[in-house]
DNA sequence: TCGGGTAAAATGGTAAGACCAATTTATCTC
DNA sequence: GAGATAAATTGGTCTTACCATTTTACCCGA
């Protein structure tokens, strides 16, 4: 990682977290294992408690560990975590960047099938069309958990051939990456994005008002159905996300009710 | 402020990480920027060093921060990097795609500049009016290698400035990005930037009606003078490039002339 | 004997102060 | 002015202490 030339004096805490990562590779700490109290670990290992808890505190952030005040600190049973993108993780915990996001998602797209409208040749036709056509007989089928993955991948596939019938590499590669950033915070925090009929009516039809204004090269209407299509994403995002909330707060309430009991 | 009745036992370490992850993400602090000391940021934020110690371990595993013993704690740029790297790489083996970068850069900042002139707060408009002051003070001295860094320092503050304005993060971060990625390839492609009396009169002309638009809150003559600023900007570079491609081509015929004597 | 409730111990969470080491800045000298 | 030196700044580490929560142990009454 750090691979740069210059000699990096290791911080302290490093190498601690890194030595603690060792004993978990290597097996002496098996996940769901109790690591043994701060201050006798911080002992053994020769440091301070501070620094000790530095360390710990990397790892904790990095979902290796997990610990509870009077409890324990235990080693994460789930070892899938793995990498994630720094921007993706903010994403994440900064919900409200979501809008953001979308907002800007909304001028990008629209303005990509503007561009899409006025530059595309007779293959990105062909390629937008054929995408609209596998868009169109899926989302055809309803919300459906089942067809689910194959509906947000056509979906991004449509979106993805416009963004590239613009002609400029900026909007392919902003719209690839944004697009999926978009979709996995709904995989993860919207799992049930409400799937209703009307709904999907009205997103085959904006579908269908998209791929109209392309085909027929008129920048404007392009620009203006783009635009709406994403404006209907954003507040059906909003409004799931107040459900998503609501639900939260009463499982909560069921939970304090309980342990009233 | 902990005092409410929740049941979520948040760390504190935790809680002065994302408050750093916020600042960081809604522009207080730019990558590159330096942190406060650690003791004054303790005392800022009401909690001890140990705690504000864990919490910037956390974020410097993370890649958002970096520190040097004795030299202070920075804010690192991989965040930008995330997004631009793969273009800079681009931008060299095909600086054809500079164009793209420059349209989209108009497209980007003329939709900034309309959210700004919606949205700017009096604040907002103080500052742009103040980076504004700086910038026509600078270009008043005219195309000059003394002063041209401090020049670009000031445009990039006041594109920056309107871009923060808008009220959407990826506006901010984007704008700063690829102002940097366009002004590094003048830097590498373009040293000598045709600087020409009546451009500049031009320039600063561009800049008024700019600041002029958004002060007066009139979002739809900020897009059109933003995009009339980035057009002249593409076409200047365009016959820049040429010139450069030109002489290029004669310093190629001068050494093949002179290797046939 | 069993159950439960309470106090003590264990354990992570936070705070404060001190000192060290590297860097930066200011100052002085030539 | 430029370079060397001293002082201030700043991150890195340690020690100690106290608090909050959880766990454990013990005791008492039924």
């Amino acid at each position: 990682m750090s691979s740069n030339g210059k000699l990096v004096v290791q911080r302290l805490s490093d190498t601690i977290a890194l030595e603690l990562e060792r004993r978990i590779l290597e097996g002496a700490l098996k996940p769901g294992d109790r690591l043994q109290p701060e201050r006798e670990l911080a002992a053994e290992l020769g440091v301070s408690r501070p620094s000790l808890r530095e360390a710990l505190q990397k790892l904790v952030s990095k979902g290796l560990l997990h610990s509870r005040q009077g409890g324990g600190t235990y080693v994460t049973d789930r070892l899938d975590a793995g990498f994630t993108d720094p921007w993706q993780e903010m994403l994440g915990r900064h919900p409200n960047v979501q809008e953001d996001l979308l907002e800007f998602r909304g001028m990008l797209e629209s303005e990509a099938a503007s561009l899409a409208a006025r530059r595309a040749t007779d293959a990105d036709l062909l390629r937008i069309g054929e995408a609209y056509g596998r868009v169109e007989a899926l989302f055809a089928q309803g919300p459906s958990a089942e067809v689910f993955e194959e509906q947000v991948k056509a979906d991004l596939a449509f979106h993805q051939a416009i963004a590239e019938a613009a002609h400029n590499v900026m909007f392919g590669h902003l719209t690839a990456s944004l697009f999926r950033v978009t979709h996995d915070h709904i995989d993860r925090n919207l799992r049930h994005l409400r799937r209703l009929e009307e709904d999907w009516l009205e997103l085959r039809g904006q579908h269908a008002a998209i791929w109209e204004a392309v085909r027929t090269r008129n920048a404007q209407a392009a620009q203006v159905a783009v635009r709406r299509h994403m404006d209907f994403v954003q507040e059906s995002m909003r409004a799931s996300a107040q459900h998503e909330a609501r639900e939260s707060r009463a499982q909560v309430a069921r939970k304090l009710a309980k342990a009233a009991d």
